[in-house]
DNA sequence: CCTGTCACG
DNA sequence: GACGTACGTGACAGGG
């Protein structure tokens, strides 16, 4: 069928492809015989993602990437001159530009070009043949020369900004219309292509003549009647010059050539053409991915013989060798690492211990590296091998400085201000120092430098770095201690053994910092580290061996009264079902539900058993007993079984407190994770959960404070999407749900329901999420038409977010990361997978700068808060993400308040100067309910 | 060890 | 035209 009513033509400008792969990437070159193709590598990547992209409705049925072809054209004939004052060519690209041809056929897509002819007059004439012929025409480029092609079904796509231009963006752009730009641009001149213009006239003076006079004709021909002089001198004085660069500007949509849009038609990429050429240009990484996607096995690529080029810039470093270790028995031998240190200004440490919770393991060893390949354990508390005794022993092993002669030397260089000590998880080995007395200052952290130059991509445990980054697989720490029940600690383990192990933690950790310190500059997140890394750790060291107060009597009271209730309500179901089966089992209650009772809307899972949720069994519950027992089952059930019993098997012996330990790189967006136990889920949504919180409780003569940013996130929202209406509700103080309810129903204030600010909340809420109208709709258990209608009046009505959105979208599409403001990077390296996938990693770019910023803020907040509250008798207990936690003196919860306050509603300040102000809610009370 | 479920912001 | 979708976490129980 002829190209005609329904196709859709894109035509990408093929040098701005290649100008832009060029500048992009770093100076790439092809490992076996060193020819630049770092271009090309670019091009590569683009014509990939773009194809990518193109599913969907509005997918291209015909493609071309169109080129230049020689220097001189029909323009230089009309003006010498023209594009003469472009820079040469680069040395390094131009042997990659016919390449950039042979990779578009590669491809499979139509590769044109004509001798003498720009590729801005192929596109032109293109672009007219397929609209006079009916169909759509999508011109990739973001060279505005090609905007007075736009209209009638003529669109532009800058796949930079992933924007599209159709005639009001033109309008935008140059003050008029399509029709019109030739006419601005030969009066505003165009210093790229060097063409003249009317000197002293820009885009914006040139756009009011031609509104004023309809057209550049018409202006010249009354050029008498301009009231300013210089400018009616001009246009008198510059007739020719103007009209020659209109000649210039003008596209010509008469090319003739060779072949017509029929063969231009989309067409599937040849894997046995493709697969070749990415091989033979040895990108690797494309190679594998697209082999993937094609579902073929990718061809070799032979390694370079050396694999200098790759680590040129990396430091030089010793290859791994653990017979290099040394273990340190005496007080000599220690001493002269310590002076290492000393002489080095740096050192890596590590300490091994009987366990993984900082509050209760015992120092066992610590070690030390000073350079990459040098390093040395000091066992300290090794117990002798019981050998075959049965009895475990607890007489140390021989061999060992006395533990405190050791920490005694250790002491004043772990303390010293001029050396820097190295660490990777760094609060876990402050923690256990601290506990004796030791405070590491000052120090770094691997793991904090690679969450602030990684954080989305991978996770920052030792071993996934050792993997990643020094290609070197540690000693895995189940060789020494086994596994399961017959584990042992590390105290156990024999001192020769252990010394491998620990000693090359410390190397392994030395050669991060090496390898990361440079980096840290380089990817622009030094500040971040600095700034809202590093500090973290002496304030959460300081929280978690602070803890929080529980009463175990309340949590047992509780958990007794849950046991008899769980009870009477198993009897009620196994009554109903008419027959005993585990509550607690998904799988058994699914055949109960759907297979003995035939219930409606059983839908299996992925394995096969049917899905039991809370929404269905809610959906089940209106018509039958049976599933309404269970949620009240499963809820009490959750309570005692993570809450109410649980929590007491973590109050601590000697304190009779909870401490749990805040992970600094759990979450990629910035907010903290806590574990062991997770005080971030306590509940507080239904009555019954809340109380819960009643066994928070304050020290005798003590208070709990707790102070919570209101509406962090929807200010961040308002913020960075720049919503007029949304930052001027927050500064009268509006309620926000209520407001966006009555913006987007027309419901006056005062006559605002409760149900339509509900749904007005979802919604708010929702835009956080990167919105689906089939997320809202399972939100709101509304049709799914419903929940799209309310969303597009959302958008309608605050058409900043959905500019967010897609500015979000496409940030993240083309850096391969979102940020937040203050500068902390997200990496979202799913963005451009195919499949649902992708649909996660957007909606995830959507919200990473708002929850990361939120995150950041509260950082900001909690480093700051222990010298603004110094002096004060309160002590920071918990964060929940906007909330923080204090235990204050009785009498002095005033004044914490309004310290902790002005610290968290400014913490934004200096470096980011937001459009909205943070509020603060505050509360105090015995326990944890009545605080919040 | 994985899956389903559910607690929080 | 169908599919599958709200973002970020951690803990527990069941089951292979």
């Amino acid at each position: 069928m002829a190209f005609g009513k329904g196709h859709h033509l894109h035509l990408i400008d093929g040098s701005a492809f290649i100008f832009r792969a060029y500048h992009a990437l770093p100076p790439l070159t092809r490992k076996s015989d060193g020819l630049p193709i770092g271009a090309v590598a670019g091009f590569c990547n683009m014509l990939h993602r773009y194809v990518e992209g193109n599913t969907g409705p509005d997918a291209p049925t015909h493609v071309a990437v169109i080129f230049d072809k020689g220097s001189h054209t029909f323009r230089n004939e009309i003006y010498d001159q023209y594009k003469a004052n472009r820079e040469a060519m680069p040395e390094d690209l131009r042997p990659q530009i016919p390449l950039t041809r042979t990779a578009t056929e590669a491809f499979n897509i139509a590769c044109k070009e004509k001798e003498g002819f720009e590729a801005d007059d192929i596109i032109a004439t293109l672009a007219c043949q397929a609209r006079d012929a009916g169909g759509r025409v999508t011109i990739i480029s973001s060279d505005k020369d090609l905007m007075q092609l736009v209209g009638d079904g003529v669109e532009m796509l800058d796949a930079m900004k992933n924007r599209r231009i159709d005639r009001d963006g033109v309008i935008e752009k140059f003050g008029v219309g399509p029709e019109r730009v030739v006419d601005v641009q030969a009066l505003a001149g165009d210093s790229v292509d060097n063409v003249p213009g009317a000197p002293g006239i820009g885009i914006k003076t040139a756009a009011l003549l031609i509104n004023e006079y309809g057209s550049l004709e018409e202006l010249l021909d009354r050029a008498e009647e301009i009231k300013q002089p210089k400018r009616r001198q001009t246009l008198i004085d510059m007739r020719d010059q103007i009209e020659m660069s209109k000649r210039l500007v003008q596209l010509d949509c008469e090319t003739p050539l060779e072949f017509n849009l029929d063969d231009l038609e989309v067409r599937d990429a040849d894997p046995d053409v493709l697969m070749p050429f990415l091989a033979e240009m040895e990108f690797r990484t494309l190679t594998k991915r697209i082999a993937d996607q094609l579902g073929v096995e990718p061809p070799a690529i032979p390694d370079a013989p050396t694999k200098a080029a790759e680590s040129a810039a990396a430091p030089e470093m010793p290859p791994l060798d653990a017979s290099n270790y040394t273990t340190v028995r005496d007080a000599e031998t220690l001493k002269s690492w310590v002076e290492k240190a000393q002489a080095r200004g740096y050192v890596a440490v590590d300490t091994e211990t009987t366990g993984l919770n900082e509050m209760t393991a015992d120092l066992v060893g610590v070690c030390l590296c000073v350079d990459p390949g040098k390093a040395c354990y000091v066992p300290l508390a090794h117990k002798a091998s019981a050998g075959d005794d049965l009895f475990a022993s607890d007489d140390l092993a021989e061999g060992q400085m006395p533990f405190n002669d050791a920490l005694a030397i250790l002491q004043p260089m772990l303390e010293d201000p001029s050396i820097l000590k190295i660490g990777q998880n760094m609060k876990y080995d402050a923690k256990i120092l601290a506990r004796l007395g030791i405070t590491v200052a000052p120090f770094d952290d691997t793991m904090l430098m690679s969450y602030a130059m990684h954080g989305g991509e991978h996770g920052h445990g030792m071993d996934t770095l050792s993997e990643r980054y020094l290609n070197h697989t540690p000693i895995p720490i189940k060789t020494l201690l086994g596994t399961g029940k017959s584990q042992i600690t590390f105290d156990k383990v024999p001192i020769d053994d252990a010394a491998k192990y620990a000693a090359e933690d410390a190397d392994v950790t030395m050669r991060l910092w090496t390898l990361f310190k440079p980096q840290l500059h380089q990817a622009q997140v030094t500040r971040v580290y600095e700034t809202l890394e590093r500090p973290m750790v002496k304030v959460l060291a300081d929280m978690e061996m602070s803890g929080v107060k529980v009463d175990r009597d309340v949590l047992s009271r509780m958990s007794n009264a849950f046991a008899q209730k769980m009870a009477g309500l198993e009897a009620e179901i196994h009554e109903l079902a008419g027959e005993t089966f585990n509550v607690g089992s998904p799988k058994q209650l699914g055949e109960i539900l759907f297979d003995k009772m035939g219930l409606e809307g059983g839908k299996r899972g992925k394995t096969g058993a049917y899905a039991t949720g809370a929404d269905v069994l809610e959906d089940l519950a209106t018509e039958h007993e049976l599933p309404a027992r269970v949620l009240d089952w499963r809820q009490l059930s959750k309570l005692k079984s993570t809450y109410t019993d649980a929590l007491q098997e973590h109050i601590h012996s000697e304190t009779g407190r909870v401490h749990t330990s805040y992970v600094i790189t759990g979450a990629s967006t910035g907010r903290l994770a806590s574990t062991d136990p997770n005080l971030q889920n306590i509940p507080i949504r239904t009555e019954e959960g809340r109380r819960i919180r009643e066994a928070f409780v304050a020290e005798t003569g003590k208070t709990l404070v707790s102070l919570d940013y209101s509406q962090i996130e929807l200010r961040i929202l308002a913020h960075i999407a720049d919503i007029p209406a949304l930052k001027q509700a927050f500064r009268d103080g509006l309620d926000i749900h209520a407001m966006t309810a009555s913006e987007m129903f027309d419901v006056p204030l005062d006559e605002m329901t409760p149900d339509i600010r509900r749904q007005a909340k979802a919604i708010n809420f929702g835009v956080i999420y990167g919105i689906s109208g089939f997320g809202l709709a399972r939100n709101l258990r509304i049709p799914r038409a419903e929940a799209q209608g309310f969303i597009d009046r959302y958008f309608e009505r605050f058409p900043g977010i959905k500019d967010y959105m897609n500015d979000t979208k496409a940030f993240a599409k083309e850096h391969g990361y979102v940020q937040t403001l203050f500068g902390r990077k997200i990496h979202t390296p799913e963005i451009n997978a195919k499949g649902p996938r992708a649909g996660f990693a957007q909606r995830a770019a959507i919200n990473a700068p708002i929850q990361g910023t939120a995150a950041d803020i509260i950082r900001r907040a909690m480093i700051r808060m222990p010298a603004a509250i110094e002096g004060q008798p309160a002590t920071m207990l918990l964060q929940v993400h906007d909330e923080l936690l204090f235990e204050v003196e009785n009498g002095a919860e005033d004044a914490l308040i309004d310290t902790a306050r002005d610290v968290m509603e400014g913490a934004a300040d200096p470096v980011v100067k937001l459009d909205v102000t943070l509020t603060v809610d505050a509360g105090k009370g015995q326990n944890w309910a009545e605080a919040h």
